[in-house]
DNA sequence: TGTACATCAGTGAACGCGCGTTCACTGATGTAC
DNA sequence: TGTACATCAGTGAACGCGCGTTCACTGATGTAC
C-alpha cells in the first residue's frame, strides 16, 4: 500500500515543486542553460547548497520539467481522442485542446519550445522522447477501429503513418511556440494564430485523404 | 564609387568574420545566451576588450549571424525558384536545395534552430523577420504567372496563401533542425529525415491542391 | 506511551574562478599638405 | 615624394561580482524498543 507521506517527505516534495516552478518562471526570460543554480534556489526560497538535496544540477531539473510538461499534455490529448468521431473533428478539437492547454500552462510550453532545440542536450533528448511518444499514441489512435480516418489510413504502410503523425506533432509544438510568443494582452494576434493553425491542420488532413490518389 | 578597402579596414573585417565564426563554433555546444564575450573573443584570437570594436555585446553579434545565415538561404532558394516548373517540382527541388544548404552550412542552421525560440529576444526577432521575408518571397513566386501552382492558388485569398507559405517555411526550418540534430556520420538517419520531409512537403501540396474542393 | 538514537532537508560560511566592463596605452595605417 | 599629425584596431591590467561546489552544522522528523 502507498502510505501517506510524513511531514518531512511532504515538505520535501513541496520544496521540489517550488524549485520546478521557480525554474519555469525564470525560463520566461532566458533559456534554462543561462539560469544559474543560485538563481533557482533563491527564487525557490532555499540556500544554494540545499538545491543538491533535490537535483544534482540544473540540467536534471530541466529533464524533470519536461516530463511534467509533456506528460500533462499527453494525458489531456488522450482524453480528447478517447471518445472518437471522424478525423476532421478530432483535428479541430485537438487544436482547441492544445490552445486551452497552452493558455492554462503557458510557461510550460514556452519552456518546451525554448528548450526543444535550444536547450542542454539531456533536456533536448527528454523532449524528443516525449514527442516521439505523443506521435506513437496518435498513430495508434488514428489506426484504431472506431476512427473514420482508419478507413483511409489502413491502406498506408506504417512508416508513412508515422511520417504523418510526427508532422502533426511538430505542427502542434510549432503552434504552441507561436502562441506563447504572442505578447500578453494581444488576443487578436493569438486568435489569428489559432485560426491559421486550424487551417494548416485541416490542410494536412485533406492532403492525407488524397495522398494515395492525388489526381 | 566603392573604393578598395585599405589594409586596416580589411583586417577589421577579417577579425569581425573570425568573431562570427567563433560564435558559430561555440554555439554547437550551448546556445548563444550562454556563450560569454570572453569565450568568443578568445576563440577569435583577440583580447576581450577588442570585442567592443565590433559589437556592443554578444546579442548584437547574434543578430548579425542571423542575417548572414538566413540571407544566404534566401538567396539560394530564390535561385531554385527562378526557373520555374510546376509546384510539385519546385517542392522537390526546394527540399534538395535545403538539404544541400544545411549540409554546406550546418553550423548556421543549427544556430538558427537553436535560437529561433530559445535565444535572446533581439535574436529571436531577427529570425522571425527573416522567416517572414522568406514566406513573402515564396508567396510572390507561387502566385507569379509562370508557376502551375498559380492556377490553383489564384482562387485563394491572400491570407490563405500566407497561411500556406508560412507553413512551408516552418516545415523547412523544422527539417533543418532535424537534420542538424543527426549525430555526425549517420547518413542513413539523415536520408530518412530528408525522405520524410519530402513526403511531408508533398502532402502539404496535395492538401493545397484539394483545399477548395475536399471530399 | 516514553525514551534514545538515526536520518536528512535545509543552513551558512568559505573557496577559487571566469565573467563584463573600464581605462590608458601602442603602433600601424590613413590623411592633409 | 616626404613629413607631421590623426585615427583607431587591438592590448593588458585592473575592478567588483555572481557563480558552482564543499563542508561541518542544526534541529525537526522518523524509528526501534
Amino acid at each position: 500500500m502507498t502510505h501517506t507521506l510524513g511531514p518531512r517527505a511532504a515538505q520535501k516534495l513541496q520544496t521540489r515543486q517550488s524549485l520546478l516552478e521557480a525554474a519555469l518562471r525564470l525560463t520566461e526570460e532566458h533559456s534554462l542553460g543561462s539560469v544559474s543554480l543560485r538563481e533557482v534556489s533563491r527564487a525557490a526560497g532555499i540556500v544554494p547548497a540545499g538545491f543538491y538535496r533535490h537535483f544534482p544540477d540544473v540540467e536534471s531539473l530541466g529533464v524533470a520539467l519536461v516530463e511534467q510538461s509533456l506528460g500533462g499534455l499527453r494525458t489531456a490529448l488522450r482524453a480528447v481522442r478517447s471518445d472518437r468521431t471522424d478525423s476532421e473533428e478530432i483535428a479541430r478539437r485537438s487544436v482547441q485542446v492544445l490552445a486551452r492547454e497552452v493558455r492554462a500552462r503557458r510557461a510550460h510550453f514556452r519552456f518546451i519550445a525554448r528548450e526543444r532545440y535550444g536547450g542542454m542536450s539531456r533536456v533536448r533528448e527528454a523532449i524528443r522522447d516525449q514527442l516521439r511518444l505523443l506521435g506513437d499514441e496518435l498513430a495508434t489512435d488514428l489506426l484504431s477501429d472506431g476512427a473514420t480516418a482508419a478507413t483511409v489510413l489502413r491502406r498506408w504502410d506504417d512508416a508513412d503513418v508515422r511520417v504523418l503523425t510526427s508532422m502533426i506533432v511538430d505542427h502542434m509544438i510549432s503552434t504552441a511556440a507561436a502562441i506563447v510568443d504572442v505578447p500578453a494582452g494581444r488576443p487578436a494576434v493569438e486568435r489569428r494564430i489559432i485560426n491559421a493553425a486550424s487551417k494548416q491542420l485541416r490542410l494536412i488532413i485533406v492532403g492525407a485523404r488524397h495522398w494515395l490518389d492525388p489526381t
